[in-house]
DNA sequence: ATTTATTATCGTAATATTGCAATATATAAA
DNA sequence: TTTATATATTGCAATATTACGATAATAAAT
C-alpha cells in the first residue's frame, strides 16, 4: 500500500521512525555533513557540493527542516542553512535512548 | 523516480542511510523494542503482539535481517529473533559518530 | 523599472514501500 | 501418512519517495 498504518504504534515509536526517515537518505546526511564540516550553508552551494538538481536539493532540506533539524536564515538573495544544535542534541538523546533500552536478548 | 542516486555518495554516507532507513518504520521499531523489553522473540507472538499481518511482518523481519540487526534461530517449527547485539552495538557508534562529528554550525 | 541571481513550488515520470490475500514450505503431532 | 501449526514467498493494489524541468517568487544590482 506505501501507506504506514501509525494509528496502531504509539506516539514514540511513529516519532522515532519520522527521525530516522529523515535521515534515511544520503543526500540528506551529506547536506548535513556539508553544512557541519565545511562551516558553509548557503543553499546554493549545497547544490554544487552534492550533485542533485536546485529542486532536489530544496526538497531535501525542506524535509530537514520538517522536522525542525536546520533552520533557515535569510541573508539578502541567499538563504544560509544552519544545523539545529538544540533538536541536533535532542535527537541524539532519543536516538540513544532507543539503542540503550532495546539491547537484551532472550537466547 | 523513487530511486536514490546512491553513485554520487561514498560508502558511509550510503551505509548510515540504509541503517537509517531500515530503522525507519514504527513497526520495525515495535517489533525490536518487543523482542528486547518482553524477552520473547518467537515470531507468531510478535504477529499477535504489533497488529499486522503475518506475511507484513515477516517482510518487516526480513528487513531487520537484511542488515544483520536481527538473527533467526530455528526451534522446532518455530523460529526466535532475537537482536545481534553485536551489530547492534555497532549500529549505535556509527550513528553516535555521525550525531558528534556533525554538530558544528557557521551561524 | 529591468535585469540578474537565488531559492521555492508545481507537475510529472519512474521507482520504492507498505500491506495483505493466497499460496508454498517446513516441521511437529496425531 | 495425514493433519495441524508456523513461517516465508508471491503477486498485486495503493500510496510514498525521489528526481528534475518548468516556472514562480523574492531580493539585490543595474
Amino acid at each position: 500500500m506505501g501507506i504506514t498504518k501509525t494509528q496502531i504504534f504509539n506516539k514514540k515509536q511513529n516519532k522515532l521512525a519520522t527521525i530516522f526517515k529523515v535521515l534515511a537518505h544520503p543526500a540528506r546526511i551529506a547536506i548535513l555533513q556539508y553544512i557541519s564540516n565545511q562551516k558553509a550553508c548557503i543553499c546554493n552551494d549545497i547544490v554544487a557540493e552534492i550533485g542533485l538538481a536546485q529542486p532536489t536539493i530544496s526538497q531535501h532540506l525542506k524535509e530537514l527542516k520538517s522536522i525542525d533539524l536546520i533552520k533557515g536564515d535569510i541573508s539578502g538573495k541567499r538563504i544560509c542553512y544552519c544545523i539545529n544544535l538544540k533538536k541536533w542534541k535532542e535527537i541524539q538523546t532519543e536516538s540513544n535512548a532507543f539503542f540503550d533500552k532495546t539491547k537484551f536478548n532472550c537466547c
